[in-house]
DNA sequence: TTAATAGTGTCTCTGAGACACTATGTG
DNA sequence: CACATAGTGTCTCAGAGACACTATTAA
């Protein structure tokens, strides 16, 4: 919009063929040394059969925020999750039944939190061909092969997947894909699952504890074949993150 | 979208009261010493008379991108510029006749590149009350006074100055802002420009020399009242950026 | 006692800030 | 020559990688 004004003054919204506009959510979770994401299965054409993001059209009255809320809560019953937009997707083409523009978001969750897999939904681990923050499209891997997904999603996947490596240095979104209170071992695999690639322990432990991101709860390992280490929790805002 | 088939396959989408779709553009550049945008006047309600960026609806057929160009085009033949898809905003209510959700994008362009000011265009300095990186809304200073703006556009310009920002260490978007030769003092006084802040002459100078970005043209600067600088170019992809 | 990982201390390397010093144009 | 800024050389400091060494648990 703008000074389109003269032209503004006497549009009718319905009267012109107008893009709709929906939300796909990216929920992502690192469970089992993998980075995995929520996948819902299609049961009707266009792309039957194939795995796809959880998503649903955007309300006259509900923000862009409030919808990616919604469809977390209809998919799963997730609520509170760290909730970040992501990048919106709107190739003429992108949908073959009509065009549709998307909001992408990206929710980070524990795995403990993920809703339990079944019926079309799944949670699928995700494999990543290229390294750092280069980008392109991911795939997920369904009984070891590559699942079929539907429209854009790989591309979206993988720019979530980007977004979030990006990321990872330098804001705390890594502590929404933990529980409550974990190890320094625990903060370190998972940082190394998200980026595909080892860290350094020495400077990775000295980073995150001058961080002062970490609060030590006293609490220690039980029952590990080693030494105990002793359980941090996330010392700044509480659970979810940018949006809930 | 994605497994509301059942609901999708009866799905008309002209029977459904939904958003209409912009994008709006903050053209960004750096001229006499102040980070500016190009900004048009409205000469209707709603904000008659105010500031707004240049935008415009997303026809049914092209891209989003294809959608920002299109506005530079019309407004102002801005052509081949460094563009780069920045949030899209869709909370309801930000436009007071009806629901909008506008797909932001940022231009960057070198001042002899911009398009002359008249008729209702002007390139106005922005004014940013806040440091670094954290965020928030962003004036435009007409005649010495903020200028009041259309919409949420102050916080569109908050957001395109935070992302420039934050981008500007570590990709070669500044010399989206410069044009085809310049010097290292140039260089630092755009970055210095864009941030806010002074920084380090050595620093900044190994920084880029090391960079791998910069061709010495050979040439120097004329007309001086000192030692004349060295020329340079950047060494990477010609021109404009991420998409045209 | 051994296996295995937690956690500490310290050396080195690299990049940034600081600063002094030289170079080279105009007036 | 004076002035102003370009450009270089070098010292220091801080953070990251490397690595050796100690600590603590279960089996």
């Amino acid at each position: 919009m703008t000074d389109e004004s003269t032209f503004l003054e006497g549009y009718d919204p319905a009267a012109f063929d107008r893009p709709s506009l929906a939300v796909d959510v990216v929920v992502l979770t690192v469970a089992d040394g993998a980075l995995r994401a929520l996948l819902v299965r299609r049961s009707e054409p266009p792309f039957q059969g194939c795995r796809a993001l959880p998503g649903g059209f955007v309300r006259i009255d509900e923000s862009l925020d409030d919808a990616a809320r919604r469809v977390l809560r209809d998919k799963g019953g997730l609520r509170d999750l760290w909730l970040e937009q992501l990048y919106t997707f709107g190739d003429p083409g992108r949908d073959p039944r009509m065009r549709i523009v998307s909001v992408a978001y990206v929710a980070l969750v524990a795995p403990e939190r993920m809703p339990p897999t079944g019926g079309d939904r799944a949670v699928l681990p995700l494999t990543v061909p290229w390294a750092g923050e280069a980008g392109g499209p991911v795939e997920a891997l369904e009984e070891g092969r590559p699942a079929p997904l539907a429209f854009d999603h790989a591309r979206i996947l993988g720019t979530a997947v980007q977004r979030l490596r990006g990321k990872l240095d330098w804001t705390p979104a890594i502590y929404a894909l933990l529980p409550e209170t974990f190890t320094l071992r625990d903060l370190q695999r998972v940082h190394e699952t998200v980026l595909g690639a080892e860290v350094n322990k020495d400077s990775f432990r000295r980073k995150k504890l001058m961080s002062g991101e970490l609060e030590a709860t006293g609490e220690r390992e039980r029952d590990v074949v080693h030494r105990p280490a002793e359980r941090y929790r996330f010392a700044g805002r509480t659970g979810s993150g940018p949006a809930r």
